[in-house]
Order: structure tokens, then sequence, then C-alpha cells
DNA sequence: TAGCGTCTGTATAGTAATTGTACAACTATT
DNA sequence: AATAGTTGTACAATTACTATACAGACGCTA
């Protein structure tokens, strides 16, 4: 049963927040409650619909489900069986604070919980914005003596949900994928892997190719294997020489390619002036990006 | 036998997301049931079907089986027997090759599925020394262009297949684990997180923590976790200054620790000579020790 | 080797269910 | 007054259903 936190109480949003949050249009939403009477949100005296924090979650819930392949008509029943489990937190700092914990006791499995119970009610960027990247930013910050083991428990346990997740999905397996990769010898894959998997469940073939030994060899990988594009996602520090190494990534490639990553939002004005192409911040607007590619 | 999550008996799926999932058009899928009765989905109280996740792994076994040679006529009986009967393409040249094609066509997922096929009939010990190791010394012999990215497809690949099948297994999140890392910066983490596998399948609770930044970070995080012993998984060559450095490590462990991995193979002699415990190589044997530890 | 039946995937046709959205008419909010 | 929300009906695009038909592949026989 919920058990809403006191937020959720003085908290009540509109039809049209919801739609905006959710991506649902207000007709859409109305509809599934005539309908199938999935959400039923209060009402104010005159009978304008009043969300709550819950209901909005719920409607994610139901998004997620139909972009799984379940139809509309059918999410109740397997709305009701996630129920079960929803019965602990479900604001983002208690999830962040559960996860830390859990990564300091180096508990990849029940840190792979947490992740799962989140990404049940949020999308999975809001779950790289508001859960992944801050704990990732808060254990940088630390001074414990086993973040760098906490770091990468959360990586695993990262890999883990997002490999799950996929798993679930509806491989086509497209022909000419986007191959994505790193140069960059320090930095992870963490946040590369989870816009992967976003693109993915948003339909665009992206591909993780590991760090490449080079931009060059990346260059003859996009070759050999006929994708249709590349991407580069560096969040590290960059080395000396990357300019000429990106403009000779640029000379060379046979596709479209840009780069992506903190890396490339902290040198924004850089690319620009070198007429590198640079992916978005959002993922999801990242993403439209890449569909033009395909 | 691992089961599938309890969320699973809920979720219904139209026809369509099995076709996608499948490769199996929908007109197909429906004249088998038609013709040979295989799958017989649920129906909606207006006839549309409704399949569950168990159908659609048995639309996955069927196509695997045709595609194997077996008519469709035939499948009902090799269904009845999939589990006794061994698989045509069962030897490990077949699985090898099998395995290099898909990860020269970057296709992590299919390559998952070899690995999924193979510890289906083998242990998982087997599968890492007739399947996972051969393919990466092929892989670093090589000198395609891609080799880079074969040999990271691979990683996530086996990387997926260990952490789907921990996730069926009983997690028994013991209070004092064995923790396991690395400390050479080059060299990468496959071999190690297979034995970890292994390890946990036999009752053992070992926890990969990543590279860690040294050694003296390693016993550091030994104590801080109450770990009840170390193991120092190294595959790499060693850098300048490792007999140091592990001396060091030796001098302040505050539990009992190992040294494991190729690594420890090539200087067995050395190690011995400097009294650094070491695994023996034989996954299973290995374990056996680590159990004393506990 | 030609002929014949069978197996099996797909094509077609006509009907029905599903589902997102549009519109009209009215009411609330700002 | 302008914007946004409500209900109910309606429409159009998918998607799915059944049933029949057909073509290529395969094996068997003469």
């Amino acid at each position: 049963m919920p058990t809403p936190s006191p937020a959720s109480y003085s908290k009540q949003f509109p039809i049209r927040h919801v739609a905006q949050v959710t991506g649902v249009l207000p007709v859409t939403l109305r509809a599934w409650e005539r309908r199938y009477g999935l959400i039923k949100p209060e009402r104010t005296p005159k009978g304008h619909r009043l969300y709550s924090e819950e209901d909005i979650q719920t409607v994610h819930q139901i998004v997620r489900l139909i972009d799984q392949g379940i139809s509309v008509g059918r999410v109740r029943q397997a709305l009701s069986s996630t129920d079960k489990q929803a019965d602990t937190t479900s604001d983002w700092p208690a999830f962040r604070k559960q996860l830390m914990r859990l990564l300091s006791e180096l508990n990849a499995f029940q840190a792979l919980a947490v992740l799962r119970r989140a990404g049940e009610l949020y999308p999975l960027h809001a779950l790289l914005g508001e859960l992944i990247r801050p704990v990732l930013l808060q254990l940088q910050d630390s001074e414990a003596s086993g973040r760098w083991a906490c770091r990468s428990i959360l990586m695993q346990a990262v890999h883990l949900y997002m490999d799950q997740r996929s798993a679930g999905l509806e491989v086509n397996t497209r022909a000419r994928p986007i191959l994505m990769s790193r140069c960059l010898a320090s930095g992870d894959d963490l946040q590369a892997r989870v816009f992967e998997s976003i693109a993915r469940e948003a339909g665009v073939d992206v591909r993780w190719t590991g760090p490449a030994p080079s931009p060059l060899a990346f260059v003859e990988l996009l070759q050999v294997s006929g994708a249709v594009g590349g991407l580069l996602w560096e969040d590290a520090e960059p080395v000396e020489h990357w300019e000429a190494q990106l403009r000779q990534l640029k000379g060379a490639s046979p596709v479209p390619f840009a780069v992506a990553g903190d890396f490339s939002l902290r040198h924004a004005t850089h690319l620009q002036s070198m007429l590198v192409p640079m992916l978005a911040q959002d993922a999801l607007v990242a993403i439209q990006t890449l569909r033009t590619w395909q």
C-alpha cells in the first residue's frame, strides 16, 4: 500500500504539469483514466484533476511498461504485481542515502535492488540525473578510505541494472548501428553506458564498443563495421594533443560523428570553434540527433 | 533451476511484441499455434492472444531448434527432451568459432546467447578455460583492426552472462565477505569476475571491489569493511617495485590474503620465495582454500 | 528424371478490437 | 477575455483475428 511521504500530501499538480513531466498528452491521460481506471487523481471542488506525486510515478511506470511492449489495456495486471515491492521509500534523497549506505557496505546486489526500485518509478534519464550522478559526485568529494571501492561497486550495480533492463527489451538487431566509444585513457564508462541504455530504449541502436586505443582506431572500426555514425563519449579530463586527434578524426570519419559527455560540456566553446559536432546535454534531445543518422 | 521473477507471471504481451523479440512473424506464430499447438497463449475476452514471458522463451527455443535443422513438425518431441538432449553445436571449437564471428559483428547480445548455450551444457570453469580464455588469446594474436572492440564486446557479454547467472542465485549477504581486487593499472577484470562467479556459485561470498589504487588502499579497505580475507587477482604484467608493494601488503594485512591470476602463475617461483600465498590455478581447488577463511 | 504429395512460410481478404487524438459544448481559473 | 479543464462522442490508424490460398522446398515413387 502507498506510504506517501509528507511531501506528497502537500504537492498536487494539474494535468498540464503531469503531461509535461511524463510526456503523455492530457487527452491521453484522461482517456486512460476513463477507459482503464489506472490513475484516479483527486479533484478540486469544481472537478479539475489534482495529481499527487505518486500518481505521476504511476504514470511513469505505465509508460515504462508500454515501452516494454505491454499494451495499455493489460498494464493493470502488470502494475499490480510491481505494487507489492513499492512498500519502501520512494523519493530521491531517500534513494540516494540508501544507495550510499549499501555502497559503503560493498553490497552490489542490494544496491542493484535500489536502482531497480527507483527505475520502476522514474525514467532512466531521471535515474542518471537524480541518483547516479549525484552519488558519484558525493563519492568524489568523500574522504572515506574505501571510496574507490564504493565507486566500483556502484558501477557494477549500474551495469547489472542496465543489462537486466535491456534484456527485457525488444531487440531489433539493425544491420547498421551507431557505435559509441571513448578515447581518453582515464575516466570510466558509466555515464556512457547509461546513455546507451536510454538510447536503446528509445529505439536507437547504439552499441558501446569499449575504450578505443586511439581516435584513428575508432574511425577504422566505423569503416569496417559499416556503422551509420560514431559517438565519442568522454567524461575525463583531456590529455595533450587532443585537439589534433579530434581534428584527425573529423577529417577521416566516413560517417557522421559527434562528441558527448562531461568533457564535451566543459570544452563546449573550444569544440564549437573547431567545428566538431557536439551532442546536447539532455539525453532525450541528444537521441533526437542520433535518430537522424539512422 | 532459475525461476522467473515473481512479476513475470502477470506480464502478458501482445503478438506484435513476441514477433519483434523473437523475429518470428505474427502470421507464422499463429500458423504454429494452429498447426502444431506448440504455444497456447491466453486470450483476452475478445480473443486477442496474450503471451507470457515463458511463452516467449518457448518461442526462442523453437527458433533455436529450427536453426539447428529440426523441422517445425518435429520440434514438439525435441522440446520435451530439450533438457536431456545435448545441442548439435556442443563442441568447444564450434562455440569458439561462433563466438568469434559474433564478436567481429559487435553483436554483444548474440554473443551472450552463445555463452548461455555453452553454460547450459558445461560448468562455469569449463567456460572460462575452453571458451573465454582461448577466444581472448585468439583476439590478442589477431591483427584485425577492430580487435580491441571485439575484446570489449566479449567482456560486456561475459559480464552480462555472469550477472544473469548470479541474479538467479540465492543472495546470502554474509556479514564478512572475501574481498577481491587488483592493483596493477593495466589488464582487465574479466577472468577475475568469472572466478568471482564460480566462487559465489560454490557458496563462497567473494566480492569484486574493482581495481584498487594501491595495495595499501586495499589493505585499508580490508580493515574498514571487516572482510575475512583478501584476494589480489592480477593478469597483467607487473610494474616496477611490485615486490616491495607486495611485501608491504603482506606485512600490513589484518586478514589472510593471497594472489591469483595469470600474473601469479608466471611469477610463481618468485612469489613462493617471497612467502606470498598463492591460489592454485584450478578454480575449484582455489575455492577450497578460500572456504577455510570463512 | 519427371511426377506427386506433403510440409511450411507467407499472402490475401474481410472483420473486429484497440488506442491515441480531435471536436463540440460547457465550465473554471486567472 | 484568454487560457485551461471537463465530459462525451467520434474518427482514424494500427493491430489482430479467422480462413483460405498459394508457392517453394523436400522427399518419395515410378
